[in-house]
DNA sequence: CGCTATTTTGAAAGGGCTCAAGAGTAGTGG
DNA sequence: CCACTACTCTTGAGCCCTTTCAAAATAGCG
């Protein structure tokens, strides 16, 4: 139910660690690494939120079971993040390894203890929890108004423009997750999503390298991918649009 | 862009204000009431995050636009919600009134310094916090597996078990939205919303009270509504149950 | 009482889901 | 090295629910 096994993976340090929260970071830094391997969980719904943590590698999957079997998938997390700040006495959602990953973990008490000496870091958690919120915002918008390739477009996106990437690694993209958690992550079949990258291949968006590697993705026009997306950011201009509500049709 | 008139609507005191977030509501007391119409805006995405909002009475409505118009509620909020704390520098989302509202204002400084001064707050602003980002966790669920008649179930469900209600409220549902904004909340079609509602009336779990009120819908048989809603929260069984991925199909 | 905005209803079309089978990939052991 | 099994992923065909487009009904308001 815990980590459990501390199976000993060579412990280096990610050199392209991060970048956006300096000073929490260093909570993190003198705690010992624990090791998962892919699917191991890291805590689950409703435990007590006794712990925060920070992923040194890898990735996590957050996700809720709903009554019939099904999963959704609310969100990922990479190298950098921090997970269970925002919880308050019991976390909202179960937590896995999507793939080997290292992470630390510091107790809740000591970091409320920590972040309450330093005044500098209360700006921080404000904005890790916002970005929280801002990343759930955007994921409603996604369900509640994109097709197939939108979404899949999207995530491609999202994923390889996440921090701490190097020129090189945002082309060629090492997914970590399976079909199946993609699928539950957009909201849709896995067989519709399978179809969705076939047809991003044939358009000559994407190309799988199906050199041995388990799944790197070579975006081939990352500008057209974008598009896709259609998230089209010069959507700030709402001001000035006279917005009709129910404005283009399609709700 | 701001609220600008302060026209003299009665500043009565809902009686039913609010409960879950006694201390913090203190901190609103003393502020004067400001009051909206139906539509004005309270602030609008990208503005400088300078005020939280508690709402006395009425109901507001958070909204996103997206590049091709079209508009995505992500939340509603009633009598005795907080608005604004999880904003880092700027408002992520588009605010107004649904209907008739009142509500009060502090600068975000003064708030902060308020709450770093009693540390009994803390603990309420990360409660605050932590429920916004379960809500939007509820609206992915929503999203990404329910249909039509699920979310207006959901919907109605929510909307009748809001804090602060009276047993005959929850059973006499004021909706003050209208079907577009539940629409776009739901991430329907205004079509898809009114056939649904119709449905259940046949069904003869809710009842349109079309005398004079606006909109009143009673409920007829809640339970039944409840379960139609598909939450069915025995779902903390969630450790039990051999949970295999895509277990119950779709998705 | 007419005018406008909102809501409801109808019919047709489409996109994603479902069910089902095939192709590819890994891991195992003879 | 290659069969054998177990997975994951892909492809196909039909169907269903929601959207779309269009028009009628109802409510709101001067």
């Amino acid at each position: 139910m815990q980590i459990s096994d501390e199976l000993g993976l060579p412990a280096r340090q990610s050199a392209s660690t991060v970048h956006h929260i300096r000073w929490l970071e260093d909570i993190f830094s003198n705690q010992p690494a624990e090791h998962l391997l892919a699917g191991q969980s890291v805590f689950l719904e409703g435990d007590e939120a006794e712990y925060v943590f920070q992923i040194s590698e890898g990735a996590l999957r957050l996700f809720r079971i709903i009554a019939d079997g099904r999963r959704i998938i609310t969100g990922f997390l990479y190298a950098g993040d921090i997970l269970g700040i925002s919880a308050r006495g019991r976390y909202l959602y179960n937590v896995e390894a999507v793939s080997r990953t290292t992470l630390r973990r510091v107790r809740r008490k000591r970091f409320e203890r920590v972040v309450s000496e330093n005044s500098r870091l209360q700006p921080e958690i404000l904005s890790v929890i916002s970005d929280e919120i801002a990343a759930a915002q955007e994921q409603m918008v996604l369900l509640s108004t994109k097709n197939a390739e939108e979404r899949v477009c999207t995530f491609l996106c999202k994923f390889s423009n996440r921090h701490g990437l190097t020129e090189q690694q945002m082309r060629r993209v090492d997914l970590p997750m399976c079909r199946q958690d993609i699928a539950d992550y957009l909201g849709m079949t896995i067989e519709t999503v399978s179809r969705t990258f076939t047809r991003l291949i044939n358009k000559g968006i994407v190309r799988i390298e199906n050199a041995f590697a388990r799944q790197a993705i070579l975006i081939e026009k990352p500008l057209l991918l974008a598009q896709l997306a259609g998230d089209d950011d010069d959507c700030f201009d709402v001001r000035e649009k006279s917005v009709v509500h129910g404005g283009g049709r399609r709700h």
